[in-house]
DNA sequence: TTGCTCACG
DNA sequence: ACGTACGTGAGCAAC
């Protein structure tokens, strides 16, 4: 802490950076947060750092400021302040009132003006001073006592300049800043300068005579190209300089002990935060308040001594007696309802137990000296086997990971408040139980300790109901409870069960592809003539289009594209970029797959027991990760074999695949209703193979595998929502082409145009999407400004429905696979869903009633106006899983 | 942490 | 006039 240290904020200009460098935030009821979020975000970040004795933040006041009466076009080149940033300069005021920090404004002066009169005031009364702000004319106050904070690209980071560092930057003393200006200008704010003058002469000016000043007084001591560029232009010079000196006395009413900090109002911030939905900042807030340790003096006053804030508090009571055990039982029988929260580790098993049962205080039951260990399970035990007793969970699919651990199960599954906000919101970045208890009963949780355990067990009991009446209130009640809640066990199953991998196959293709890539590796070290990292794009860059001096095709913005897509291009220019391509191949397959498969493998279970997620994708589909097994390489033989390791779990056992065929394509006929679409799936006719003979007016039989191939691509880009760029780029055909493709296809389907139109329609009516099932997407995406922002809401909205809708079906196969195969007791597994595609593990004497069983649950998950098709494919491993 | 690259549907 | 296919996760390099 230094109480001798002052933070002068520049409001105005910290909003507009934020209002440029985040994209548009805005809270739940529409209101635009993205400029204030932004600047509270790095308000809040510098106080915590230097934590100062004295903060002011300056804001501008009216249009027209004393400096247009010098020059009428001064900041003429402004754009208006556009609508959604002009309400945000008084939400921010709100913040900055709830953080007890005064605001200046002074009609006529920018906020500049008033910086500087606070700072020569400041200085004045013996004050270090920090200025933070995004304008770089503000250097000029730098001196000996005072430095200045400058936003970097973005808003968080900043830089920090002293005079030294000003000159180092700008070869110029901080006073001469505006000389500077002077003769360089500034089109931002529409300061002409010096025609012809820039960054070098400028300095290299000043360096010599001093200033503006000192430049006219030695004109005819310039050289002769200096006296050309800067006679006749000795009055603009002067003007720009005046109108970049930053005031210093200012006729405002200052009283520096107004200034004097005694940190925010923690009660008020936090309305503010709720009122605005800051929820990284509440957090921070309500963990700094807890941190804050009160016997000792605390070393900062975001975290002083404060009251404390109004978090959701529940009652809670440690059980140790038997008559309390015996009580919750009741209790719990008697509500047919409990939440339980438990607090543990998976793999190593539950610490404690957070029980939440309506109109009661929430019984804690701790799981670490034995016997009472035994007591408190045996209780988790009866409260989740029973059927009577309703479960609610949050992210029920880790609770099952540590039921399971103790050998217990769970029945009655009634509600994950993860999953029932993920089909509320599905773009969300997280679904943490406070975040979402937030967002829809805004309730603050405490961050941390039993309290918080307490109190997420009671809240999960509120938001289930709250966010089941939403769900119902859209009709995605039954998509909730019949789809996603029972899918929750089911992925648990598929989880815990894992996939067996043969751990020596792997490390023998490790080894393999490590002499592989050896070898590799030399040979391109050898044709670029110097060694170098070849997995650093940084450093192949430079080699490739500098050395080797190999044309350039495409650019990433931090230097050259080195993807396969530029390489292919390159392949013919040079040997060494075949070797590259090859290396790249085998790299990936070494790293990712060889090595980063083994290193999954459970050393108790010799399985690989990936995660799969639910609350993650925005279409519905599942995610699959540590490792992700939903991106096994397939399409290079290579890479292929990969598929090898993955085998059955036992002698006896094989793998058996089945796959949806075409399911997007099938979806798009049932939505769409075009009756080419319907009548090729009906008929059974090989889709892209039709779409070939309409897009290029060529009868079935004449297509060949080069239009079949290309109408696959169309087909794939109407699915994607199509563009001819995208098109084009795939084919690798002019644009001209691509877009022929694609006109020739709408006037061939038309019912697929109208479809797509509609579809388009309706989400900007609505602002979301739907599946078969009813899941919803909003796309806010619809109504940006940004043109490129706008299109891409669009492809979203065409392919979202498509997409989600495959997810819903298989979704649904899965749960009645699962479902049949308990109770029919089948010993076969189900391991892994790769989005169409279903894996299982099955004992050879199954095999037959398997493909019966899975065929069926998959061909008629949900009946649609096309068949649905189904491959199974079987083998001895997942490689050589074949057609039967 | 971010950017690039690349594996899958 | 704008620059683009949709949806994911992971490893590596270089900040």
């Amino acid at each position: 802490m230094s109480l001798d240290t002052m933070i002068v904020v520049d409001a105005n200009s910290l909003i507009h950076r934020a209002f440029h460098a985040i994209p548009l935030l805005s809270n739940s009821q529409g209101v635009i947060t993205n400029a204030v979020y932004g600047f509270t975000n790095m308000l809040s970040k510098v106080l915590k750092e230097q934590d100062p004795g004295l903060v002011a933040v300056a804001f501008d006041k009216g249009k027209v400021t004393f400096r247009h009466q010098d020059y009428a076009e001064y900041k003429g080149t402004r754009k208006a302040t556009p609508d959604e940033l002009r309400p945000q300069f008084i939400l921010a005021k709100e913040v900055l009132k709830a953080m007890r920090i005064p605001c200046f404004e002074l009609e006529g002066y920018e906020a500049d003006d008033l910086i500087g009169t606070i700072v020569n005031r400041a200085e004045a009364t013996g004050l270090s001073v920090i200025v933070l702000t995004g304008d770089r004319d503000a250097l000029q106050l730098v001196s000996p006592k005072t430095k200045v904070m400058l936003t970097r690209k973005g808003i968080t980071e900043t830089e920090l300049f002293d005079e030294g560092k000003v000159w180092d930057k700008y070869g110029v003393t901080p006073g001469q800043i505006v000389d500077l200006k002077g003769l360089q200008g500034d089109a931002s704010d529409n300061i002409p300068g010096v025609p012809g003058v820039g960054e070098k002469t400028a300095a290299a000016l000043i360096k010599e005579y001093g200033s503006v000043e000192g430049i006219i007084a030695n004109m005819d001591n310039l050289l002769p190209k200096y006296q050309k560029l800067m006679r006749g232009m000795e009055e603009q010079a002067l003007l720009s300089k005046k109108l970049a000196t930053i005031v210093q006395d200012a006729p405002m009413e200052l009283d520096l002990s107004q200034c004097s900090w005694r940190g925010p109002d923690f009660q008020r911030l936090l309305e503010v935060y709720q009122e605005l939905e800051f929820k990284t900042l509440i957090k921070q807030i309500t963990a700094e308040q807890s941190s804050a340790n009160p016997s000792k003096e605390s070393k900062n006053k975001m975290a002083k001594d404060l009251p404390p804030l109004e978090t959701y508090q529940v009652g809670y009571q440690t059980v140790t007696g038997q008559a309390d055990y015996d009580e919750i039982l009741v209790q719990a029988s008697h509500a047919g309802k409990v939440a339980i929260f438990l607090d543990g580790v998976r793999g190593e098993g539950i610490k404690s137990i957070y029980i939440a049962i309506p109109d009661t205080d929430v019984y804690l039951l701790t799981v670490q000296e034995q016997a009472s260990s035994h007591r408190s399970l045996t209780i988790l035990r009866a409260l989740c086997e029973s059927e009577a007793i309703q479960k609610y969970f949050h992210d029920a699919k880790s609770i099952l990971w540590l039921l399971h651990h103790h050998g217990i199960a769970l029945r009655s599954l009634t509600s994950d408040t993860m999953v029932a906000a993920y089909l509320l919101n599905p773009t969300a970045s997280n679904y943490d139980l406070s975040d979402i208890a937030l967002e829809h009963l805004g309730i603050v949780l405490p961050p941390a300790g039993e309290t918080a355990m307490a109190a997420k067990a009671e809240a999960i009991l509120r938001l289930a109901a709250d966010l089941f009446k939403k769900l119902a209130e859209r009709q995605e009640d039954r998509l909730f409870l019949e789809v996603e809640l029972r899918l929750v066990a089911v992925l648990a199953d598929m989880e815990i069960a894992g996939v067996a991998v043969d751990k020596q196959g792997l490390k023998e293709m490790s080894a393999e592809l490590h002499r592989s890539i050896e070898g590799l590796a030399a040979k391109i070290h050898e044709l670029a003539g110097e060694n170098f990292n070849i997995n650093s794009p940084k450093q192949l860059g430079p080699i490739l289009f500098e050395k080797l001096k190999l044309p350039v095709f495409k650019k990433t913005k931090t230097g050259y594209s080195t993807d396969a897509e530029v390489l292919e291009k390159l392949a013919e220019e040079h040997e060494i970029v075949a070797l590259l391509l090859e290396y790249r191949q085998l790299a990936k397959l070494k790293s990712t797959y060889a090595d980063g498969l083994a290193a999954l493998v459970d050393p108790k279970t010799k399985r690989l027991h990936s995660t799969f997620h639910q609350t993650v994708t925005a279409t519905g589909r599942l995610s699959s990760a540590e490792p992700n097994l939903q991106n096994i390489p397939i399409r290079m033989e290579s890479g292929r074999r990969i598929r090898k390791v993955f085998v059955p779990r036992q002698k006896g056992n094989l793998i058996l695949t089945a796959d949806y065929s075409q399911i997007e394509l099938r979806i798009l006929a049932h939505m769409s209703q075009d009756a080419g679409f319907l009548d090729a799936f009906r008929q059974g006719q090989d889709i892209h193979t039709r779409t070939a003979s309409e897009v290029f007016s060529v009868p079935m039989e004449l297509v060949t595998p080069d239009l079949r191939n290309r109408a696959k691509a169309v087909n794939f880009g109407i699915v994607y929502g199509i563009s001819d760029f995208g098109l084009a780029r795939d084919l690798k055909v002019s644009r001209q082409e691509a877009k022929t493709y694609i006109d020739n296809y709408f006037a061939r389907c038309p019912g697929v145009r109208d479809y797509i139109d509609r579809v388009i329609r309706e989400a900007k009516e609505r602002g979301y999407v739907t599946t078969l099932l009813n899941r919803r997407r909003y796309l806010p995406e619809l109504f940006s400004k940004n043109f490129n922002i706008r299109n891409f809401g669009e492809r979203a909205a065409m392919n979202t429905p498509i997409q989600g809708s495959a997810a819903d079906i298989i979704k649904l196969a899965m749960v009645r696979i699962s479902k049949e195969l308990k109770e029919r007791a089948f010993a076969s597994q189900m391991v892994l869903q790769v989005h169409d595609e279903l894996i299982f593990d099955a004992p050879e004497a199954e095999i037959e009633p398997l493909i019966v069983l899975v065929r069926d649950c998959m061909e008629n998950a949900l009946p649609l106006d096309v068949p649905l098709k189904v491959d199974v494919k079987l083998g001895p491993n997942w490689y050589e899983a074949k057609p039967i």
